[in-house]
Formats: C-alpha cells, sequence, structure tokens
DNA sequence: TGTACATCAGTGAACGCGCGTTCACTGATGTAC
DNA sequence: TGTACATCAGTGAACGCGCGTTCACTGATGTAC
C-alpha cells in the first residue's frame, strides 16, 4: 500500500507505459487495432488525452511495442511446448492457441503497415519467434537436412498453423468444426506432420 | 461517342457504381480497408461527396459488394483451374495468385467485420468458393473418402494456402523466398500434397 | 409526335464529432552539495 | 539533514482536419397517354 494509493489518485501515475498497453489490448480486443486511438487509451488509463504521446510518440510507436511484446510471448510459447513435448504438431497446435488467446497482439504482429517495422528491438524479437518454429522442425522423427528442404519444411509448417489461426480468427472457418481451436486445429494441421 | 461525353461532364455519371467499386480496389490497395473514406472515393471517382451513400448507404454496403465479387472471382480462378490442370497442388497456387494480383478483395474478404458478413448474395459467393476448394480435394490421386477425412484435407489445404498468401502479403516471410509467390508457393505448399 | 409527370442520380451547403498535435503550464521526484 | 535545482510526467485548453450524415435542391431520364 503506497502512500499515492492511500491518497487517492496521484499526479503520476506510475506505471502508465504499462496501463496504456494494457488499455491497448483491451481497445483492440473490442473493435480492432485500426480503430485505435491515443485519446481513447488516455481515457482508459484514467490520464490527460495528451499523455500517452509523452510514453509512444504516436500510434505507431504504441504498436511497435506492442507487437514487440507479442513475438516474446509466441516465442516464449513457443519454446516451452517444443520443451515440454518436443512434438513439432504441438508447437503447431501452441501457435494457434497463441492467436486465440492474444488475439490483440497476434493482429498487430501481421499488419507490419500499423507499426515501425525496421525497429531493431521488434527485428529481433520476430527473430526469436521464426527461430524457435525453425527449431521445431528439427524434432521431427524424419527431420530433413540443414538447408533448403529443412526450410521448406518450416515454411509449410508456419503457412498451415497460421493460415489456420486466422482463418479462425476472422470466423470464416465452417461452425461444424467446432468451438475448440486447439482440438480442431490438432487434427487438421496434424495432416501435415503424419510423416512424424 | 454519346452526346454527354462529347458535351463534357455530364451530371449523370452513367455507371457511378462501378467507377467507386474500381475507386475502392484503388484506395484499399495504397492505404489498405480501414483507411477508406466515402468522401475519398467521390474525390476520386470525380463527383460529389454525398453521392456514394446514393449507392451503398455507407461503408459496410459498399464493402459488401466489394468482398461478393471476390468471392466470384476467387471461385471463377479456383474452376478454371481444377478444369485446366485437375490438381489440388495447382488449385492452391491459383488460390495463393488470387491473393496476390486481386490483394484489394483478398484483404476485405477475410475481414468481415468490415461488411454485412449475413448479406446472402455475399454468402452464396463464399459459399460457391469453398465448395470450389472442396472439389479440388477430390482430385486427389488417392482422395480421402466423403466424410470427416475429406473435409479435413480441404480444411488443412485451405489453411496452408491462406497461410502462405497472408504470410506473403503482409511481408513476413524472408526475403530468400523470393518475389515470385508462384512458384514460391509450389514448392513450398507441395509439402502438403506430396502424396498426390 | 408531343406533353406531362414520376422517378432517379447527383449536388452542395451545413452540422456535429473525434481525432492528432501543439504548447505553456504545474506537480512530483531525484540528485548534487 | 536540509536546500536548490534539474528533470521528468502529466495537464488542459486550443487548433485545424477529414469524416459521415442530413437535407432541400436540381438536372436528366423514362414512361403513360
Amino acid at each position: 500500500m503506497s502512500e499515492e494509493i492511500a491518497a487517492g489518485r496521484p499526479y503520476h501515475h506510475g506505471d502508465l507505459q504499462r496501463a496504456l498497453l494494457a488499455a491497448a489490448v483491451e481497445a483492440i480486443g473490442e473493435s480492432g487495432p485500426t480503430a485505435l486511438s491515443l485519446r481513447d487509451l488516455a481515457r482508459r488509463a484514467g490520464v490527460s488525452h495528451a499523455a500517452p504521446t509523452h510514453h509512444f510518440g504516436d500510434k505507431a510507436g504504441l504498436l511497435t511495442v506492442l507487437a514487440t511484446h507479442g513475438f516474446h510471448l509466441l516465442a516464449d510459447d513457443l519454446a516451452r511446448v517444443r520443451k515440454e513435448t518436443g512434438s513439432l504438431l504441438e508447437i503447431g497446435v501452441g501457435y494457434v492457441r497463441f492467436a486465440v488467446e492474444h488475439r490483440a497482439h497476434f493482429e498487430v504482429m501481421f499488419r507490419p503497415e500499423l507499426y515501425r517495422r525496421d525497429d531493431p528491438l521488434l527485428l529481433a524479437a520476430k527473430k526469436r519467434a521464426t527461430d524457435e518454429l525453425q527449431a521445431g522442425v528439427a524434432t521431427l522423427a524424419e527431420p530433413p537436412e540443414e538447408g533448403q528442404d529443412a526450410r521448406r519444411a518450416g515454411l509449410a509448417a508456419w503457412s498451415i498453423v497460421h493460415g489456420f489461426a486466422t482463418l479462425w480468427l476472422s470466423g470464416a472457418l465452417p461452425p461444424d468444426v467446432g468451438d475448440d481451436p486447439t482440438s480442431a486445429s490438432r487434427t487438421i494441421i496434424g495432416r501435415l506432420f503424419e510423416s512424424s
């Protein structure tokens, strides 16, 4: 219990940057990333509408940080699944689960026109995630030799899980796929990994 | 040469609906579908800013028509490739080609929050496209029996081509994939169809 | 062949709204001495 | 332990902008008779 909390809203927020990012996730969940406005985030965080500019400069700045967080979260998830299961199929299912559970992050991550796509921290985070996916390919029962074949296998795996995730999120899949993206994706993307 | 054209800009446009849709494709190609404004389309078509409302009601109405056109174009493309090649792999490559060549349509089609997703004409067009993809599964050398297996094969094929297309469009794929989405997708999505 | 009238397509002025950005400011915090 | 000062975080008023929407209107077209 800090004094500031006991004394009511302090002049300084304390952790406004984090609060704004949380508000952004909430707002994106409601209306998508393009409807986002800095004034709305300020309202949600209970600060003046000019405060966000202080921390992020503009909307692209905020979304760059949000996308960077997203790529790190994704890399963490994939690494965890790989260590726990050693299965490329389960890593793929983990990718789909990430997309559904962190929809706001996922939607921003793959709309680079919304952020600074050449930001160094962002690029590093993105590399972590793609490296992790590529490492998953090596867990196959008959892993392709390093080189072109392994790269293609990685891109095929990425394509199928990314496609399933985006089709799921857009509501394009037929209703009888069910309402559990984890198990639905396991039976469908399993077709690519049958040899493992 | 109609009298109106000879006499300069006529009061009535003649085919404003089509002109506005073409302007929308152009504008979306430049700035994406969410930045679209009816006033901008009116400007591009050379009419007053209130004219588009007459034809489409609002932005969602216009995008519903645009998405419907897109699904018909896609179904046409897939049907043509199926008849010409009888190959699911080539149908998949055709899907990717469509996404790249009709980027504006494709982007709208899979963002249903932008249009009236329960519009009957739209649903019919979408069904044509998904049916066509499912018909492609039957062209496999060892087609799965009708039923669950065939449906899963169709969803797996849809996922991988949709994933490749969206990753390509977002610029997420590594540079060494090359700059020809048709041949790049053929080698990569071919991994799913190797048995054919 | 002509005329009257309904219908349709497009106009342009007006409105209110939310937005990003700027700017002089003020409150709070930390650090040097 | 106290004081001065620099720095940082957040304020709130003001601005100009593009947008969607409304509305009374006008020009053009087609059809009935």
